[in-house]
DNA sequence: TAGACGTAGA
DNA sequence: TCTACGTCTA
């Protein structure tokens, strides 16, 4: 797959559909999917509102989402993750990734959902398009160590390929 | 370019020319050309010698490597590079990597050197294919900081395209 | 300058 | 588990 993408956008990626497969972030950069290579929330500045355009759950770091049916929860970023050289567990705030996935609940926009999931043969991981979500709730929580964490409640749109994603996205 | 290459050899990789480009170390590791996604001495072992299939020479990190015509002065990893949570500086050791360069002399077996250069517009950088390298010598050094470092010199093969390659390597 | 749901291999 | 010439954005 060649295509090339530097614009980022707000909602489905021209030539991209869902059930898509990538093998590494840097290749969700290329085509325009995620463009933040490590971070799990990608954003963009609309005049001075930040709302997000993308979004990574990724298996094996720390970070526990949950998925059923066209429901996801996401974990927001921050706090509790752990880190070689950074021990501390603070509140996650309501900044950057975060802000924006709470914007995008006030405005309703969609955002593109990617899935990584670690290989049953353990080599890397392989990132599917699994679609466009939209933010329907999000709250704080306590982790725990008794920090402060934000869960948001996203829905699959309704109007895509209803392809069983279980299976797209199996091994 | 969507070849993919998951066998690691030593020499050329088939369908992969001098001059051939690429964006991130990824691709690299995707072509077979470098698998080694974050080191910059990528080996391997034949019966129980490590030999080098490939090195990485990439501006900004630290390393001073020295580019003149057909001769270039690799260093050595290990010991003297800027970390983030790794403030030691200690001597470089013939292990690993370093060890392989040296069977690499000994035995005569060539080295595909990609070297990364940092673009222009400061987006990144990208990764050029050079040719094939013969580890002509090796020795220690002592760094700024007193610790021992080794350098060698390798000299690109002669039987391999003699394009300008400041000029293909130039943004 | 440092943070961020990175990757493969020893 | 840790290292290794990573890579983008704030």
């Amino acid at each position: 797959r060649m295509q090339v993408n530097t614009e980022k956008i707000i909602g489905p990626v021209p030539g991209i559909e869902v059930g898509d497969e990538f093998q590494y972030k840097s290749e969700l950069n290329l085509i325009g999917l995620h463009f933040d290579i490590m971070g799990g929330i990608d954003y963009m500045n609309i005049g001075d509102m930040k709302l997000a355009t993308s979004i990574v759950s990724s298996e094996g770091n720390g970070y526990i989402d949950r998925f059923n049916s066209d429901v996801m929860i996401y974990s927001g970023q921050g706090g509790n993750v752990k880190s070689k050289d950074k021990k501390v567990i603070e509140d996650q705030k309501l900044v950057t990734g975060n802000l924006a996935l709470a914007n995008s609940m006030k405005e309703k926009t969609p955002v593109r959902v990617i899935r990584g999931r670690k290989r049953l043969d353990q080599r890397g991981k392989r990132y599917v398009y699994v679609g466009l979500y939209l933010v329907e709730d999000y709250w704080r929580e306590r982790g725990p160590g008794g920090n402060v964490l934000f869960k948001f409640k996203l829905r699959r749109a309704s109007d895509q390929l209803s392809d069983d994603l279980d299976i797209s996205v199996r091994d």
